[in-house]
RNA sequence: GCCCACAUCGCAUAAUGGUAUUGCACUGGUCUUGAAAACCAGGCCUUUUGGGGCAUCCAGGUUCGAUUCCUGGUGUGGGCGCCA
């Protein structure tokens, strides 16, 4: 959500931006607000100066009671008993209007960042860093899925039974792989200074619309029957729903965490959920990092989080590339997002590991999320990175380092948590 | 699942129908070479910048007026039950 006030100062500033993003069937809804608004403040006028007129009466007849004087404390209650009336009336209104406003500024999309290239979806997303030397061995990389599902590692057809498609078992040494993966992710975040958090994994509804847009809401959050929770989609959720309503000291920002949690993910309409494999599933697991701080520090906190997951992917040996989130392909919530890929020796191209933004103080705004000022508050900024998800991740692990005969070489980072272990597997 | 109690600015606390008190902390400002002390200020909305309105967990109700009374909900603590 953005600050009603620069709609009443700069409509078009805001129309601008919808425009980059190209949502022009948006463009009505800012006449709309400002046209609401204005209806809005001249109601509200009428109700304050109501209510200011009753709270002198009421005084007035405080001080006649308290000095006796029943009689003329009676007739002034006679002339205020008619006010509430007229109060409730105008009320009505009021909060209608509010309520219409408050419902169409949810739509108006985050003002993005100035550095974001204009464009219509990803396919117009920008590259601007690629680290690691992609390889493209001369032997036959083999598919993850049968790879794994050959060597005993993987069930897919159990967990079709058990649950259906986007469900997996993963077993024996690529079971502890992926746990190696979120460790070895968490220990490297710890020693980076974030905080290590394991938060709740179901979240209500109040808590689900700060943290995203409606849509996504829409797409990947499963509800709980008969509750109000929803299955979180990422520890983002409930790690910056953890600040709802809190007004943070000067002391307090910035917030660094680290959060481990399973994903739950309905991915409708995504395309990919009948692939055959890990890539695109209804469940992972996920080390997150989230940071809240000052304003005018997020877009250090971008960079530094964004060099944070490339180093980690270094140390995993895969190769990844750095692919900005152009205007139109970007979230409504967001100022600006960069992909982390990681290459694919086998489709010979890169594929999304993770996800970089700075929400500057559009889920600060939803969920009142604020620093104490020396006069007045204000609303902080919050950020949000992947540091690594499992099993996407095991994907370009798998990949990247299989061997010819198809055995998986584990990193030397990932080794210590693997027993000592260097190498899984040998293709049957 | 049942019963009881409680919910006031970061912490603590007062007002029991008369317009939210006090202390501590924190932040900003004045003063200062600098700091401490002292003093002033502190949330939200609106404003013609004088003000005005709102805010005691939430939503309603009674009232001229609700922190206080009533109804419903949420949360927290405790007891019982159930499960491990």
């Amino acid at each position: 959500m953005i600050d009603i006030k620069l709609i009443r100062e700069n409509a078009e500033l805001v129309k601008e931006n919808i425009k980059k993003k190209f949502q022009d069937e948006k463009l009505a809804l800012v006449d709309e607000i400002v046209k609401l608004d204005a209806m809005w403040r001249k109601e509200k006028k009428g109700v304050d100066d109501l209510r200011s007129e009753r709270n002198k009466i009421s005084e007035n007849i405080n001080r006649l009671m308290k000095i006796k004087k029943k009689g003329e404390a009676r007739s002034l209650i006679l002339k205020a008993k008619t006010i509430p009336e007229k109060i409730n009336k105008i009320e009505i209104k009021v909060g209608k209007l509010a309520e219409e406003i408050k419902k169409m500024m949810l739509k108006i999309p985050n003002m993005i960042d100035a550095s974001v290239q204009k464009g219509k979806d990803d396919s117009e997303n920008v590259e601007v860093g690629i680290v690691g030397k992609p390889k493209t061995p001369s032997y036959e990389i083999f598919n993850h899925a049968e790879l794994m599902e050959g060597m005993g590692l993987l069930d897919l057809d159990s967990a079709r039974k058990t649950s259906g498609t986007g469900f997996y078992f993963l077993k024996g040494d690529l079971a502890r792989l992926h746990s190696a993966v979120l460790s070895f992710a968490r220990d490297f975040m710890i020693e980076k200074g974030f905080e290590y958090c394991v938060p709740p994994f179901m979240i209500r509804e109040d808590v689900a619309k700060g943290v995203m847009s409606f849509e996504e809401m829409n797409t990947m959050m499963y509800k709980i029957e008969g509750e109000d929770l929803y299955m979180i989609g990422t520890s983002e959720h409930s790690m910056i729903g953890m600040f709802k309503d809190r007004t943070l000291r000067k002391g307090e920002v910035p917030q660094m965490l680290t959060s481990y949690s399973p994903c739950f993910r309905k991915e409708r309409g995504a395309h990919g959920i009948e692939e055959k494999g890990l890539y695109r599933v209804h469940q992972f697991e996920k080390q997150e990092m989230i940071v809240i701080c000052e304003p005018e520090e997020s877009y250090d906190w971008y960079d530094k989080m964004l060099k944070s997951t490339v180093k980690f992917f270094k140390k995993l040996d895969v190769p990844v590339r750095k692919l900005e989130c152009c205007s139109g392909d970007l979230g409504d919530l967001k100022a600006k997002s960069c992909d982390v890929e990681a290459w694919s020796p086998r489709q010979k191209k890169y594929f999304e590991a993770g996800s970089c933004s700075n929400l500057t103080d559009a889920q600060a705004r939803r969920l009142g999320i604020k620093i104490n000022g020396g006069k007045g508050n204000y609303f902080a900024h919050t950020l949000n990175n992947t540091v690594v998800a499992s099993p996407r991740t095991l994907i370009a692990l798998i990949e990247n380092n299989q061997n010819r005969d198809g055995s998986i070489n584990i990193p030397k980072a990932l080794q210590p948590y693997m027993g000592g272990m260097k190498k899984i597997g040998m293709k049957k």
